[in-house]
Formats: structure tokens, C-alpha cells, sequence
DNA sequence: CGTTTCACTTGATAAATGTCAAGTGATCAA
DNA sequence: TTGATCACTTGACATTTATCAAGTGAAACG
């Protein structure tokens, strides 16, 4: 790894606090590569060997049963994936693969292992950063089983308003065949999600995504921060 | 608490390797104490001010929104719950009530916060117990997304025949409706689907289940670890 | 420049799932 | 014993969602 991406890396809120013996401990044995798009770097069932953590680009997890797939989510600059199991040394439950052009940091999980046990501030940050991602799911849940895929659909847009600033024009970040599949449902469906929402002044040109009456689609919406805010 | 409680409590795998001083230190702000059925523990979006562990009996995790309701998960003897909101001091995602008389350990969120700093073998086992939880999610989310109902009636059914001993006949663990509703339909749609499943030898009356066709149904089912296998 | 590819859209139709209303049967309390 | 309650079931129907097939349009490529 390059000399020129340690600060990047302990920057990060999960290498934030630990002490300097131990963050050198790990990048010593830490890869960091750059990855073509749609490249598959980890496959669902398989041993989990590296923690990972996006330093760049995307990556989306799925996974797949009965020659059906879906996407978990997807994952951005400064994110971790397969914690969990790195952490209990269990096979991988999601596959990941780059969306485009993506480095990727790679902590053997042992080394990851040893130094959860070594220091307190690691541990921590480990355990909130799990935590997190727990929490993210159970959300993820509780829109999918308690709103129809319109609903979804409409609070996807207006979290995305909101973290891209608010304002009334944005792009869509995912394609929306990933999109669809993200949310809960097929391509088609999707497509006609959105043209379901334009009474609710949703217009959405290709990526370009306008919202131009806010209030009608939180409405329909009805956003909780109990589901929708990534930080609650 | 009861001094005879102490020693159950120990042996949960939560507290059965810390050091005996922080097992005291936790123990001595704790509450256990026994509640009646239906009894409504903690409400989400109220913070989250102890961490619950089931000693006896059972509670069902749900979650509100917009006048809908659904099942979360159902807990039984030795599961904890709320951790992720009392690690990370954030409001409760979900609620819980008991389904029955229950005895609850309720530990003060800033004493499991204190002592997780302390004691690294602590520490160890609420990752541990974090990143499983974090799993169990995920293999319902990907349940619900790459499965019809049906299908996650068969594995459910399959799980639980495993879970209870593997014997042709076994007792429902939970009332209709409700696994119904944890299973992400209706309960008129679970009665459906239960004859739905007689062509593969399942006879359900009342809370008896019978499956006198294992192999058709799995042929159904189509069960996997990274979905069905709670310790995978 | 034309061709191909591919994501996306649209319409028709089918399947899955939910809703509503009525009914059954067991349990429990008066 | 009787009546009430409640979980569960059933049938008719509505809604939601998926599937299939065909089309559109933009980007990519030779």
C-alpha cells in the first residue's frame, strides 16, 4: 500500500481513536487495491479473510438463492463490509462486487481479530461501527415490511434530497435497475412507481431527479427518522 | 435481584468470560425482575436506558409505522435485547413486549458501556453477540427478499422441526398470527398457505405440525445455511 | 456513420398477496 | 350450561406486484 493513503485511512471513524502501535499493527498487513468495475470481491458462502472498507468508488453487497438475487445495499467512500463475519470468523452472507472503478482497503480479519483484543479504542469504534450497520439493517426491514413499494420508493428519494443537500433537483445515485432491486421490486415496477409519483411532483429524467412539491410526497411519504435517517 | 439468579445469569455467554469484578460491577445495578404477559418492555423511538436479557419466557420485538404493524423477531431464554441502541446511546428502533410471564435482567446502558471499556474479554462478547444479531438480520432480509411466503413457511416449518429435535411432530412455537406477521403476511394469507403445503406433507392443527413428507418439502423449501442456519 | 447493445419503458396479462365479511370451533367466564 | 370472546379459517374480491413481450432511445463501438 501507498505511503500517501494512511492518513485517509486513519481518518476514518473506525481507525480514528485507536493508539498509533496499534493502527501501525494493522496496516501493516493491510492491501489496499485498486478494483475494475463490477469486479467480485467477496462470494457469499465463502471464508471471510479481510475486513474491507471502501476508500473510493462503490460497492453494491447482494445476494442470491434459488437462481433469484437481490441487492442488499451499496456501499460508499469511508464504509466497512463484512464485519461481521470477519469479526466471528463465519462464512460470507453477501456477495460484493465494485460498481465502477473502486479502491478497496483489506485488513486480514485476524490481525483485526487481535488488535480488537489489544485495544480499547478499537474495540469500540468496532463495536459502535457494528452497531450501526445493525442498526441500518433493522431499518432496512422495517421499511420493507411495513410500506408498499411506492412508499419506499418515494422516502428513498427524499433521504437521497436530504443527504445531497436538499435541494429540489438531484441525481438518482444507483441505476434503477439497482435501485429497483434495492427497494424490493422489479425494473418494471419501478418504472411505474415513478410515473405513479408524478401527482406528487416527482419527475425523473434519466438519473436528474426533480421534486417540486416537497411537502405533497413527505405526504405520501411519511419519513421517521426511526427509518430513514441513517443516523438515528 | 435474587442472589439465585446470579449463577444463570453467569453462565449466559454474554458474561461467562469477563472477570469476576465486572461481573460484579454490572450485577450490582441490575434489575431482574418478572413481568405478566403482554406487558410492554420498551417502546421504540424512547431511548434506550438498560439492556434486556430474556432469563425465562419469551418477547416479541415489533415495530409501527403509519398505523401498520409488524413482528421484528421473537426472543426466548438467553437472548439479549436493545443492545446495538444501548452501545451506540440511541433511541429504540424497535419495541418488545412479553408474550407470556417472562423474567427479564435489565442492565443500566451506561454500566454495559462502562464495563465494555474495562474488560476486553467483556468487550469480546458483546461484538460477538452484536455481529450474530447483525447476521440473524440479514438472513431475514434475505428471506423476505429472495423468498415467496410460501417458501419462507416451508423453511420456517423446517427450521423449527430441526431446532425441536428433528422428530415428524412438533408444537408451533408461537400463536398463528404472529408468525403470520414474522413472516411478512397476513394471517388469512398463512392459513392459505399451510394448505398450500399439504401436497408436501404438512398437516398443521392447532399448534401440532406434522411433516410426513421432510424431503418434498425440502424440495420446496430449498433451505440453505446462509439464511436458515441461525449459527452459520 | 450506421449498427449494436443495453437500460429503461410500456402494455397486456398472470400470479401473489391483501382486504373484507362471514363463519367455525375452542376456551373461558358468568 | 350458556354466552361471549378470540384465534383461526374460508370465500369473494381488490390490490399489488411480477412476468412476458415488445418497443424506445441513448450510449458505445466498429
Amino acid at each position: 500500500m501507498r505511503e500517501s493513503d494512511i492518513p485517509a485511512i486513519r481518518s476514518l471513524a473506525l481507525f480514528h481513536e485507536m493508539a498509533d502501535e496499534s493502527f501501525a499493527e494493522l496496516v501493516r498487513g493491510a492491501y489496499v487495491q485498486n478494483f475494475p468495475p463490477n469486479m467480485e470481491l467477496i462470494v457469499e458462502g465463502d471464508d471471510c479473510d479481510f475486513l474491507h472498507i471502501v476508500v473510493d468508488g462503490s460497492v453494491e453487497l447482494f445476494a442470491n438463492w434459488s437462481d433469484r438475487e437481490t441487492a442488499m445495499t451499496i456501499l460508499r467512500e469511508g464504509a466497512t463490509f463484512i464485519l461481521a463475519a470477519a469479526i466471528r470468523d463465519q462464512p460470507n452472507l453477501m456477495s460484493g462486487r465494485t460498481l465502477e472503478r473502486s479502491r478497496i482497503i483489506m485488513l486480514p480479519a485476524e490481525d483485526v481479530r487481535r488488535v480488537f483484543e489489544q485495544d480499547s479504542a478499537f474495540a469500540r469504534a468496532v463495536v459502535m461501527e457494528l452497531a450501526y450497520c445493525y442498526r441500518g439493517v433493522i431499518k432496512g426491514v422495517k421499511g420493507l415490511k411495513l410500506r408498499s413499494s411506492i412508499e419506499r420508493l418515494a422516502n428513498y428519494l427524499l433521504k437521497w434530497q436530504k443527504k445531497l443537500g436538499g435541494s429540489a433537483e438531484f441525481a438518482l445515485p444507483v441505476e434503477k435497475r439497482r435501485l429497483a432491486s434495492i427497494l424490493g421490486m422489479t425494473p418494471e415496477n419501478l418504472s411505474r412507481s415513478i410515473k405513479a409519483l408524478r401527482p406528487y411532483g416527482v419527475e425523473i429524467t434519466g438519473q436528474l431527479v426533480k421534486i417540486t412539491k416537497p411537502d405533497d410526497l413527505k405526504l405520501l411519504a411519511k419519513p421517521t427518522p426511526l427509518i430513514d435517517d441513517p443516523r438515528s
